[in-house]
DNA sequence: CTGAAAGCGCTTACAG
DNA sequence: CTGAAAGCGCTTACAG
C-alpha cells in the first residue's frame, strides 16, 4: 500500500532523469536510449507506477474511449449489438462507457452530456425518441462523432446510421403468408397508434422500428391488392402478458385472421402461448411469425418461422463506423446510413 | 462550430470575473453571488461551454465511473446483471466503464489494467478464471475497490463477492429429484474434468461456479445414500450442440438415467432438445432440470423445471456493495461476501 | 538522446 | 463574495 501514488515525478527522480525522458521511456513515444529506459522501467517496477490516463488525455485531447447509449441492456437484442460493439473496438484500443436510458428521454440527454463532458471520442446511440436529436446535435456540434443504431433521429442528418430496413422485413414476412394463401393477415404491434400516420406515407426518419414494419406491413397487403383491416391491428404495450391479450382478441373476433405478423420477439413469445392456451394448431388453424432468432424461436413444437435481423453485424458495423470517424483526422465526410437487411427464416409455425 | 472548444478560462473572461469564481458559478461548489452567478452562467450558454470532466477528475481525485468486466455481455445471465448494476449506480452518478473479456485471461489483465490507469473508481468483475488474481490484487493495492460477482478467485481475499450458493442450488436440484423417486440421476456439466477434485472436497475459492454446481451434485447424491456414478457425469463444452451430444450419450447408456440435471442454461436448452428429438417423454421417461428463469422454460411444452439464480438481484447488490466501499472513507473494513440464494422452479419437465 | 519550461482545464486553500 | 497562485500528472515543442 503506498501512502501516495507514485507520478512520473517520482519515477523520475529515482531513475534520475527528467519527467519528460521518463514519459518517452514509459510511453513508447519520442527517442530514449537503451540504458536509460531500462533504469526507467526499473524504477517504475520499483516504485508500483501506475500511468495516468486522465492526465494523458488532458494533453493529447483523446481519450480511448467511446460511449453506447441502449434503451436496455437486459434485452438481447441490445446485448448482442453491444457484444458487436465491443468485439470491434476493443482490439482497436477502445474502451466503452455504458449507458442505460430505460427508453427515458431525459436519462438520454443526461447520459449524453456526461460522455460528452468524460471527452469519449464518439458515441453509439440507440435513441429513446426518434423526434428527439437537440442532445445529439450538441455533440455533434462539439466535434463529437455519433453513429446511431436501430433508430434514426431527427435534428442530426449528419450523424451516420447503422438500421435494418424494417420496411423490407416486415414486408417480406407478409408476402411470405400471401403466398402461403393468407387474407386474413394480422399484425401484433407496439405503434398501433401510428397506423393512420403510416397508412398516409410518412418518411423514415421520426420513425420507431415498430411504425416502420407497421408500415411495411401496410405497403405489402397493398401489393398484394388486399385491405388493411383495421380490427386485425392489435395493439400491445411491450410485454409478453399485452400480447398474449392482443392475439386472445385478434382469434375471437367473428371473422379471426388466419395468421399473425408480431414486430418483435417479446409480443412474439406472448402469442405464441396465447395459441397454445387456446389448443389451436399451427399452422393449420393460424400462422404465426416473429422477429429475431431467439433460441425459444426453435426449441417449440412448431418451431416459430422469423424474421432474422443481423443484429450482431449492427453493432460491429457501428463500431467499426464509429473507429473510422473517429481516425479520419480530415473535415467531416458525408454522413454514411447504412441499412441492413433482414432475413427471413421459414420453420414450422407458418410452413407444414 | 467553435474553432476551439471554449474553456473556463474563456467564459470567466467574457463575464468578467476570475476562472476560480467563474468555476464555483458553473460547478455548484463555493459562494458566489446571484449577480455573477447569472453572468457567468449567460457566458458560458453564449459560448457554449462544455466543462472538461478530465481536468475536474485530476483535481478532485474522482472519475464518477466505475469498471465493471464479464465474459460475455451477449450472454442473458450477465447482461441481466449488467443492468441491475446501471439500474443502481447510474442514480447515483456513476457510470460504467465496460470489457468484455471473452473468458480470456489476457484480456481480462488488460481491461483492468486499462481500468485502473482511467482511474475507475472502484470496479466490478465476473472473472474469467479462478485462479488468477495477480491482477486484481493490483488494483486493489492501488487503492481501486474490486466487487467479485459470480465466482470467487483466490489471491484477493480482500475483495468483496456476490455469488449464488451454487452448492445449495444444485443440491436442492439433486433432493426435487431424488423425492421424486429417482435413483439415477445424470448430470451435463463443463466441469467434469474437476469432478475427481470436486469429489475429495476443496473449498469454494478457486472454482468455477459449475464446478461448485458440481460439487452440489455429488454432495447431494451422498446424502440421499447414493454412489456416484461416473458414467452418468456427461461432460460437455458451454454451447447447446456439445449438450445435445452429452443428453444423447447419456439416453444411450444400458442403464441410462431417469432423471438429468444440467449446470446451466445453454446445455439445458441443448439437451432439452435431445430428449425431443429422441421422442421421449417428460418426465414420464426423463425429467429435466436447468438453471436459470429463460423465456423459453416456460413456452416448451413441458415447461422446464429450474433453478432460478437471482441475476438481477446478483448485479444490483454489486452495484451497492461497490458504492459503499466508494463512499466509505475510512480505512479498509472487512469484506462482504454475499451468497444469494437460487430457488427452485418446479415444472413439467419433473412433475407430471 | 536528454532536459527545462510551458500548457492541457480545472479546483482548492489562502488572502482580502 | 472574489481573486491570484499553486497544483493535479502528464506530453510537447524547443534547445542543446
Amino acid at each position: 500500500m503506498t501512502t501516495h501514488d507514485a507520478s512520473l515525478i517520482d519515477v523520475a527522480r529515482a531513475a534520475g532523469v527528467s519527467t519528460a525522458t521518463a514519459g518517452r521511456a514509459l510511453g513508447g513515444y519520442g527517442q530514449v536510449s537503451e540504458r536509460t529506459r531500462e533504469r526507467v522501467l526499473a524504477a517504475a517496477a520499483e516504485l508500483g507506477y501506475r500511468p495516468n490516463s486522465l492526465a494523458r488525455s488532458m494533453v493529447t485531447g483523446s481519450t480511448h474511449t467511446i460511449g453506447v447509449v441502449v434503451t436496455d441492456v437486459a434485452n438481447p437484442f441490445f446485448a448482442t449489438a453491444l457484444r458487436g460493439i465491443t468485439d470491434v473496438t476493443s482490439p482497436a484500443g477502445f474502451e466503452v462507457l455504458l449507458a442505460n436510458t430505460g427508453g427515458q428521454l431525459a436519462s438520454e440527454q443526461r447520459a449524453v452530456t456526461v460522455m460528452s463532458e468524460k471527452r469519449v471520442d464518439g458515441m453509439i446511440v440507440a435513441a429513446a425518441r426518434p423526434g428527439e436529436g437537440a442532445h445529439l446535435r450538441h455533440a455533434m456540434d462539439a466535434g463529437v462523432p455519433v453513429v446511431l443504431i436501430d433508430r434514426q433521429v431527427s435534428g442530426v442528418p449528419d450523424a451516420d446510421s447503422i438500421t435494418v430496413d424494417n420496411d423490407h422485413a416486415a414486408a417480406e414476412a407478409v408476402a411470405h403468408l400471401v403466398e402461403l394463401g393468407h387474407r386474413r393477415i394480422g399484425v401484433i404491434t407496439e405503434a398501433g397508434d401510428q397506423l393512420a400516420r403510416v397508412r398516409s406515407g410518412t418518411r423514415r426518419r421520426g420513425l420507431f422500428p415498430s411504425a416502420v414494419r407497421l408500415r411495411g406491413y401496410v405497403s405489402a397487403l397493398r401489393s398484394a391488392g388486399l385491405d388493411v383491416d383495421e380490427t386485425l391491428v392489435a395493439s400491445a404495450r411491450y410485454d409478453r402478458e399485452s400480447a398474449y391479450d392482443a392475439m386472445t382478441r385478434l382469434l375471437g373476433l367473428a371473422h379471426p385472421p388466419t395468421a399473425v405478423l408480431c414486430t418483435d420477439n417479446v409480443l412474439a413469445s406472448g402469442a405464441y402461448r396465447a395459441v397454445q392456451d387456446r389448443g389451436l394448431r399451427m399452422p393449420a388453424e393460424v400462422s404465426l411469425i416473429g422477429f429475431d432468432d431467439e433460441p425459444w424461436t426453435t426449441l417449440v413444437r412448431p418451431g416459430l418461422t422469423i424474421v432474422e435481423q443481423p443484429t450482431y453485424e449492427l453493432g460491429a458495423r457501428a463500431g467499426r463506423q464509429l473507429l473510422d470517424r473517429i481516425a479520419a483526422t480530415e473535415g467531416p465526410r458525408r454522413p454514411q446510413h447504412i441499412q441492413l437487411r433482414a432475413k427471413l427464416v421459414a420453420r414450422g409455425s407458418t410452413v407444414p
